[in-house]
DNA sequence: GCGACAG
DNA sequence: ATCTTGTCGC
């Protein structure tokens, strides 16, 4: 991925918190995935005190598999410490290295943590689509904000909105039967039911997509083995 | 004042 | 996020 836009860094929470509120009134919630082939996995790794390392995963679609990933370090001095509300800050700096390690840029980025499903409607995803200009779409663990609408079915594709007051903000999704579900909202460029359905779309059989699953056991083992640059494979 | 709180 | 072996269950 040639260039990128660099990435400020905010002197306080609070200036953090205004270049949030000003990027969200930016954030686009139309738009179709379908049709998108090279998506761009993101995902961190580290440990208490230590440097931050990521993986960006470049997944072909239409191959059904991973070509190559990125791997990038900051170093633990370098990062800003995590806050629930402020998790961009910390790692998209991370993510746009690794980012930059890929031959090409992705048509579509899905990042671990929320899109617009945020306090103040800039998630990672939405923030890092914004940043960038690209389509993106967040998929989290957990719940940052917001509520189910009603009960979710056990079964595996099985999804309700996740509601803030009346608006809604994401969706609470089973991804398998039986597990915890995932948080997807979208990130940028991509409307709300687009973002479901494409998640619905992704490979897997486990809970995480398998392009988020890889960039996870990526960022891992990078991190563990000191590894960073590009890794090319299929 | 008391919980909740992406990774 | 990470620390960690075995173990319960489909």
């Amino acid at each position: 991925m040639p260039t990128f836009p660099p990435f400020p860094k905010p002197s306080s929470l609070e200036a953090a918190r205004r270049l949030q509120e000003a990027l969200a009134a930016r954030v686009v919630l139309e738009g179709d995935p379908r049709g998108v082939r090279f998506v761009g996995a993101l995902d961190a790794s580290v440990r208490r005190g230590e440097d931050l390392v990521a993986a960006a995963v470049l997944w072909d679609l239409e191959a059904g598999d991973v070509l190559e990933v990125g791997l990038a370090r900051v170093p633990a001095g370098a990062v800003f410490p995590y806050v629930p509300g402020f998790l961009s800050f910390r790692e998209a700096p991370v993510y746009l290295e690794a980012l930059a390690c890929l031959s090409r840029g992705p048509d579509l980025l899905l990042v671990d943590g929320q899109g617009i499903a945020h306090p103040r409607g800039l998630g990672i995803a939405a923030h890092l689509g914004v940043h960038l200009d690209l389509p993106s779409v967040g998929v989290a663990k957990s719940r940052l904000c917001g509520a189910p609408q009603g009960a979710l079915a056990l079964e595996k594709g099985s999804a309700v909105p996740l509601v803030d007051g009346a608006r809604q903000i994401g969706w609470v999704y089973r991804s398998r039967t039986g597990v915890k579900p995932l948080y997807v909202s979208p990130g940028h460029r991509v409307g709300m039911r687009e973002a479901l359905e494409f998640v619905r779309g992704l490979p897997g059989r486990t809970r995480l997509p398998e392009p988020l699953r890889t960039a996870h056991l990526w960022a891992g083992r990078a991190r563990r083995e000191g590894v960073v640059g590009r890794v090319v494979l299929g």
